[in-house]
DNA sequence: TATGAATGAGATTTCATTCAT
DNA sequence: GATGAATGAAATCTCATTCAT
């Protein structure tokens, strides 16, 4: 977050609302900067191109969304531990900002290739983080000694992502922070009977 | 598949490639209609608008995906082996063909939420093959009796989903379908030790 | 009227009535087509172009709306009566046929000049006949020596033409046919006070 | 006409210009922005869209139109001076605009249905100033008691347009002005032998 | 004669970005 | 820093007309 900065932050403020409201491709310029207060060259001002607004956005959402997990891990002592608190906040964190939750799982995804890698390039830490939950598990024996962590981060990540987008995508009509506990029994012990 | 419509096969074809090749906005309707040989107006015998290309090349591709997946895994005796296949068969379709993983993970995400529904839509049935397999395994009871089949089926396609689209992103430098067993064990297994 | 040409007439209608019901610029070729049952390339084994089809409804139409002002015109003894008659008829046809209302009052004038031009042409005869009128009442004693046969016809001409459009645009919500007998009152005598 | 908005006068101008030289339908958007000497994106800041530009043109037009002849009006005394002084400044405001009288009297009826509406609004304040002619000329008794409004009105109207529309499609090879006595006189003394 | 699938030119409008004030 | 009027490139889709059958 660009500190003394606030038109910056009027600006991404107003994107997340704008995009969440009328879609990616509705969202002109012009749009954002009015409901941001300022005039439209002022936008340029303090991003570089559009898609620079929409990467940006992401940046600090993002930024703040992985802080925070990050934080609420930190004092949980074991891999499983760590990881449904990573699944209940990911889910807590969309579930409380209906706007982030359409932009990240539908509005942003409509990009080309570059603005896709710069995405990604965001989640990377987000990503980390699983990767190091993982490697504890496998260090304290909770997890299984031959993981790949690659593997089990994409498992992970895609089913929760999956499963946030099919909530948005059904129109937020059911809870979806309850079903944390089953999600991460489902990740530990996986489809086989006991 | 529309029998005995050369033309609408061509403009299929020619889109897959051409979307493939540069992205979805950068593919202009003269420029599918000249890969495919025909006039720009030729294109609109045969399809609604611009949009209808997208959604037909994707019903044609996933309909044909699906049904080689419906296929192979009829013989198959138990869930387990049935979702191996399902696995693999997932993971070599999109890997034989490289446009086609391109247009599928990337291009087609780029749409707004009407088309998404479309797109789904045409999922449906993949999802339904995924729960019937789950639905078998119950009644074996080789997976657990307590699993909530929209739950594991996010599990399952949110995970090879992930999977394919880091791959595609990663321009398809390692090999796929050589990970199948392993997914498929982490998916039965999860992560814990044994 | 071509006659044996049976295919000939179906467009002719067609065309009158798809220009009524959809406007002059929404009657697509294919359209008039459809409604004379042939083929959109049948069209031209019959009409030059599009614009031929126009000319033709117009010349059909409007040959006969002469010919019957002509007819009942000639056994009237005096200019007076031959106007009145005239004025009578041109209300009398123009409202008994809704369709040709419509395509000679509003569409027929969506046109460019060379198709005016043609228009005009076919409207040649009628300005004749109100032309001949005019001498003759002037012959007669009837109608004032000094009157220049063109102001006046085009006095009469415009005044039916202003009136029957307005009666179209009102969407002919009021009698025109009852008005002719005061039409002709102000064209004889004026707007001044006797 | 908007007080400085230099541009939207500009625009007004070239449009004219450019339908009456091509015509409306061959008058493209960019053809109208290059005569004004503006960006084609620029017409849209001041119109909504190309047709918005064919009723600004007429509503400018018309509005100076009736206001010189209401100015005109004013200062005559009776129905019949005002009557001459309508006539007269009609023909001579159109006589004096060769390319406002081409698209007034040909270019402009080149619209459909909702676009003649709106052109009628424009010419509603027009017609009534006719129609406080005629009622001036009752009460005076110089016109007919039992003269009613409409009726008289659209024979004054129907006539004047008439004249210049056929005075505009002989290319204006004839002097229009000079025949304003004659046509108020016929329109005063009707066709009949005094 | 009759068909109708195929053609392809052509124009409106949007909107990210700039730059003079 | 801030403004917002102006720019101008770019692409979908329509529809009159043709011609091989």
């Amino acid at each position: 977050m660009k500190k003394n900065k606030p038109k910056y932050n009027m600006i991404i403020e107003a994107a997340v609302k704008v995009i969440a409201e009328n879609g990616y491709h509705a969202s002109q310029v012009s749009k954002i900067a009015k409901k941001a207060g300022v005039a439209d060259g002022t936008i340029y001002l303090y991003f570089k191109n559009k898609e620079d607004i929409l990467v940006s956005v992401f940046e600090e959402k993002m930024g703040q969304f992985i802080e925070q997990i990050k934080v609420a891990i930190m004092d949980k002592a074991d891999a499983h531990e760590k990881l449904l608190t990573l699944i209940r906040m990911h889910f807590e964190q969309l579930a409380a900002d209906h706007h982030l939750a359409i932009v990240t799982q539908l509005e942003l995804r409509q990009s080309n290739l570059g603005l896709r890698r710069q995405i990604n390039r965001v989640l990377k830490p987000y990503l980390d983080v699983i990767d190091a939950i993982i490697e504890q598990g496998v260090e304290e024996k909770t997890y299984q000694t031959d993981l790949t962590s690659p593997l089990a981060r994409q498992m992970i990540f895609g089913t929760l992502d999956e499963m946030v987008t099919n909530w948005v995508m059904k129109e937020e009509k059911y809870d979806l922070v309850s079903q944390a506990e089953a999600v991460h029994r489902l990740l530990i012990h996986g489809l086989q009977a006991k």
